[in-house]
DNA sequence: GTCTATAACGAGATAGAC
DNA sequence: GTCTATCTCGTTATAGAC
């Protein structure tokens, strides 16, 4: 197979290749290992090449580690954007939520980004890393639901940098719970579906109903702060 | 220290002390090394007793994870359900979450659950032990919820089992992304007092607006589904 | 760049004295 | 029940041949 490089060592292989190779297999590693069985050797294995490589290319696992965390994310994001600028409403969002989880659980990838983040909390390096990797599925979030909310009243009560956070939070911690509860991940996930209608639904009220509203809202949220 | 059963080994110490304070410094060791850093080793270091003492009293590591996940737990649900139990309304009840989660933070002890729902991912046993001790949270929140919005016309469209597991999934992952983006977190903790408010004003409508809301609930969802 | 071989270390777990 | 000593294995990482 040629490289995009071109660059061959004395055994004909092409770098690119092998640092991509270990990059995937890190990932597909963590996805079926978790993070704990993520070891130099188990790398090797999946991505088809000596372990000795690992240390050659990467220095050291851990680095590779967080080398595999950001390409992973990187890639993943790109396409959600897209359909994510394509969202009109709330329940689209949700929807696409939905979809993207789908997606994602399928591949494996915020199983990924989960591992990441619990292997971050004891340690400083990987929780930098980790936390550049949320923002890219972050950041895209926080457009969307800018824009979404731009017209609504729900948007003067509503801390959209927050959400977004809350959102993608919230995502992680039930990719977590389904790998314990799959049953129960859908019902959390139906759960939320309704929740959403629910803001749509106060969005779409008549304009009596929405000034009374409107009123509420700021008084309850003065009173609860 | 006198022992709870008064048993004594040929050294004179208790068998249930020790027994208790390898499950204390199991927890304590999660919650600062990492499920990662949780060996047989710096557990007995933190407890304070020797490194065999681990397999003795409880076979393996693995064991010794499992029942001490499990009685953390349980220590912490206990007081948490007398104060659900108090809860009026849905603004009590998130700020009973907030408030719990400051001191579970505080303690480690959802970064504990974090770390186990994280290495259950590629462990059967140790999920089917993380799935016990979410319930444990669970099963309380849901009781609560479900009386909390028997009266609401909200209560129509949402599934509170499914509810009340997404407000705990969501909490997990909260607190896993507290530990690499602490401001982020508190953004996203506002950002949902915000929407238990939006939630409970619909509640507090109006018969009027409350009719109108209530056949606009159920054709969205319906639509939706 | 890639391979084999190995050093250095920490892990789980056990044996046997006390 | 508790302790010391130790075995065995898997881990990271490196040295050096190719």
């Amino acid at each position: 197979m040629p490289s995009v490089t071109g660059c061959r060592g004395l055994y004909g292989e092409a770098v690119a290749d092998t640092r991509q190779r270990l990059i995937d297999g890190t990932i597909e590693t963590i996805r079926t290992h978790g993070l704990n069985g993520t070891t130099a050797r188990s790398i090797a294995a999946t991505a088809g090449v000596n372990q000795a490589l690992v240390f050659y290319h990467f220095g050291t696992v851990h680095d590779l580690l967080q080398a595999a965390c950001l390409a992973a994310t990187q890639a993943r994001v790109a396409p959600f954007v897209e359909r994510l600028d394509e969202v009109t409403d709330l329940r689209q969002l949700l929807a696409l939520g939905r979809s993207l989880q789908a997606d994602e659980r399928a591949q494996g990838n915020v199983t990924v980004l989960a591992q990441m983040l619990a292997g971050a909390q004891a340690d400083p390096k990987l929780a930098e890393a980790t936390a550049t990797a949320l923002q890219l599925w972050i950041a895209p979030i926080e457009s969307a639901l800018t824009r979404l909310l731009a017209d609504s009243p729900v948007a003067e009560v509503i801390d959209t940098p927050g959400l977004a956070r809350a959102v993608s939070a919230g995502f992680v911690g039930l990719e977590l719970y389904e790998g314990v509860d799959p049953e129960g991940t859908e019902a959390a996930l139906d759960a939320l579906d309704r929740l959403a209608v629910l803001i749509e639904v106060v969005d779409d009220l008549g304009p009596i109903a929405l000034r009374a509203l409107r009123g509420k809202l700021r008084r309850t949220t003065k009173k609860s702060r």
